[in-house]
DNA sequence: TCTATACTTGCATTATGACGCAAGTACGCA
DNA sequence: TGCGTACTTGCGTCATAATGCAAGTATAGA
């Protein structure tokens, strides 16, 4: 091999997609699934922007769906790592997981631009 | 006013929910609704792993639903922003919009952590 | 101009998800 | 132990989304 190395060719998107890398594990349809209704997203931003834990009542009151409406959205972004819930006595209070939630974003923005090949992505490679 | 200056009380989440703050017009569902199904999931990271423009068919190739549901996943992902389509003659090229997708990201982890009162978020002011 | 290829679109079917009501559970307090 | 509050869960209904087939459109090349 006294040949210089060079660039890999790109594999084909069977290749590609044959191959596990850390998007894959990145891409969560289910942590997605959270946001991707508005009324979830009207109620993960009250919490955020209210700055502290709020009961299910206090949160129902921000929209116009039912109050187990409310109850269940907010089953499912605790499910999904998005809320956290602590119960104190009969009331239920969700605070955002504001860490957690920022790692997964900035970590999934890292691993994509890992693959964008005008950014030194070796997709031709493994590290996609 | 000559007291000192203290952390206003947070405020009730009606009240937040009524304030507009930056991460209201970040968290867009129809953005997230790309990302929250398996299919288009493993649609992203094959093209994202290809690192190169893959025509429709070559995707296709790399699951197992009907190449029309193909076609049409990747439309809803180009007009979503996550990726775009370039037509070279017959053949429709999708790349990944690395740039625009990493911003995104990273823009909500910040307002994120803005709203994150243990970051110094002011959410009991305005900043979310 | 004809044909093959590459993709899109219309349509019917099926699956999933959202919703509201009502009933049920859990817990604090008198 | 009984009652009220805070929330959850079961169930039926409706809306949206996903899927596959078949037909349609666009374009390259003979």
């Amino acid at each position: 091999m006294t040949q210089v190395r060079k660039r890999k060719p790109p594999p084909t998107p069977r290749q590609a997609a044959a191959r596990d890398g850390p998007i894959d594990a990145l891409l969560k349809p289910e942590f997605f699934k959270a946001f991707s209704h508005p009324t979830r997203v009207s109620l993960i931003a009250c919490v955020a922007k209210c700055g502290r834990g709020c009961s299910v009542g206090e949160i129902a009151e921000c929209c116009s769906v039912d109050f187990s409406v409310v109850s269940r959205h907010l089953a499912l972004l605790a499910r999904s790592g998005v809320l956290e819930a602590k119960k104190h006595g009969r009331t239920v209070f969700y605070t955002v997981r504001y860490a957690e939630l920022c790692r997964s974003l900035r970590v999934l923005a890292d691993a994509l631009e890992q693959c964008c090949p005008e950014k030194g992505g070796t997709c031709g490679g493994k590290s996609c």
